[in-house]
RNA sequence: GCAGGGGUAGUGAAGCGGUCAAACACAACAGACUGUAAAUCUGUCGGCAUAUGCCUUCGCAAGUUCGAAUCUUGCCCCCUGUA
């Protein structure tokens, strides 16, 4: 076990794989289950640091890919470390890259599957970014076109010169659309080897820069929607020396707690889990339920900028009409700085208007309702009440769109 | 007063005899967004109808023509230059 981060459980809930627990890394601790937001390119996009941190984040995501092209990871590296670049004290994530593998090259951004339908096309052969092979990935920067290439070993030397104390094992992320054959590939090929690699590269350098803090590594689960697939990979993967896991890869919306459960009733149990790229409250819950611990997402922020706000309620599109004079606050219910502050009107008018105010306060308001959310959901397994929360959130939330 | 230019859907602005309910932009209205190529994207946007369609429109009026937003005449406004 790598001294990166250790793991105490605190609580379990009867009847399912739910836990709570602490994270402890050198930036300090995260109690699980927790968000985390998303700061792709070493910023939440129109937030400091101080709000991040006032609406209760615990940690933040940020990127390998996106900061590998720009500035450079060497950056990252010469200002001590992504929390000494952004100003952020507290524990950091990065992701490594896998999913832009994906979304630049296969080409299809269906990764969670909502309702069945297939609407994405794929791009054509002129469109596409990125060439997968069994070594590594080859693909082109969306920013200029310029050539690049990420191997297992290369994704691991850009996170840890980037230096979160959470670090992604580089994997294929692959999409409903492959076919079985495709997953199994998928897996024995690259995923599995990947992950090999990954822990070798990143063991490695952890000693080679032990004048740095050292850093934890997870590794990522594949499998898609198959049951054997995902919990084959976690067999292999929690037999590694990794620090926790990443649950990752395509799934279905309506049996996401069934794979998440494949996948956590395999994997060790005193290692943390986290859920990539999940946010909506009915997966959260569904999530947690099977045993992850912790989440990120950019859906929070990405609506919120884009003027759908979350509500007990369910989301709502603060440019509506409705809003143009409604004086009180969106959220009455809510205690981020936004609710508290502002009213539905003044809100509808900075998004009608395009002013930047906008970004931050949806964001904030987002942001802290999910966060808020997770640490509800942590309180409800300590003191045992999860399902009754659940039932009663989930109702709420979603009542208005079953009428 | 004279010379020239112009009046097109909520706004701006194309169109200058048929393929025009009328490009495009903006505004407006609604929807989408789940490991961020996203302060983005999509749809609607004269009226009625699910739709082929039907009806009313391109300053006003009268004409020419099989057919007019497009041509003619008169009138009413607006802008520029000049008295």
């Amino acid at each position: 076990m790598s001294s990166a981060l250790t793991f105490d459980i605190r609580h379990r809930l009867d009847g399912a794989l739910a836990r709570t627990g602490t994270i402890t890394t050198p930036h300090g601790a995260i109690e699980t289950p927790a968000f985390i937001p998303v700061g792709t390119k070493a910023t939440l996009k129109s937030l400091t640091p101080e709000q991040l941190e006032a609406l209760g984040a615990q940690a933040v995501l940020a990127n390998a890919y996106h900061l590998y092209l720009r500035p450079g990871s060497e950056i990252l590296d010469q200002a001590g470390g992504l929390n000494a670049f952004m100003n952020w004290k507290k524990p950091t994530f990065t992701d490594s890259g896998g999913f832009q593998v994906m979304s630049l090259g296969v080409g299809f951004k269906k990764v969670i599957d909502m309702d069945g339908s297939v609407t994405e096309k794929p791009l054509s052969k002129k469109e596409k970014l990125a060439w997968i092979d069994n070594e590594g990935v080859t693909f082109k920067s969306h920013l200029d076109g310029s050539r690049h290439r990420f191997t297992p070993e290369i994704s691991m030397q850009i996170q840890h010169q980037i230096g979160a104390d959470i670090t992604f094992a580089f994997d294929e992320l692959t999409t409903l659309h492959d076919s079985y054959e495709y997953q199994v590939e998928s897996l024995h090929e690259r995923t599995h080897p990947w992950a090999v690699r990954s822990l070798a590269e990143h063991k490695r350098l952890n000693e080679v820069r032990s004048h740095r803090p050292p850093q934890a590594l997870f590794g990522v689960v594949q499998g898609a929607n198959y049951e054997d697939l995902r919990r084959e990979c976690s067999r292999f993967l929690g037999a590694m020396d990794f620090d926790g896991f990443g649950l990752g890869g395509a799934l279905t919306k309506k049996n996401i707690g069934e794979i998440v459960s494949w996948m956590c009733e395999e994997l060790p149990e005193n290692k943390p889990r986290h859920m990539l790229g999940i946010s909506e409250p009915d997966d959260i819950f569904a999530c947690i339920e099977n045993g992850a611990d912790t989440f990120d997402c950019v859906s929070p922020a990405r609506v919120g900028r884009n003027g759908a706000l979350y509500t007990l309620d369910g989301r709502r599109n603060i440019t509506n009409a409705k809003y143009k004079a409604d004086f009180t606050p969106f959220d009455a219910e809510c205690d981020c700085y936004t609710c508290t502050n502002y009213t539905s009107a003044y809100l509808h008018h900075l998004f009608k208007s395009d002013e930047l105010l906008s970004n931050t306060l949806a964001t904030i308001h987002n942001e802290r309702f999910i966060v808020r959310l997770v640490d509800d959901i942590r309180a409800s397994i300590a003191d045992g009440t999860f399902f009754d929360f659940k039932e009663r959130y989930l109702n709420r939330y979603y009542a208005a769109k079953r009428k």
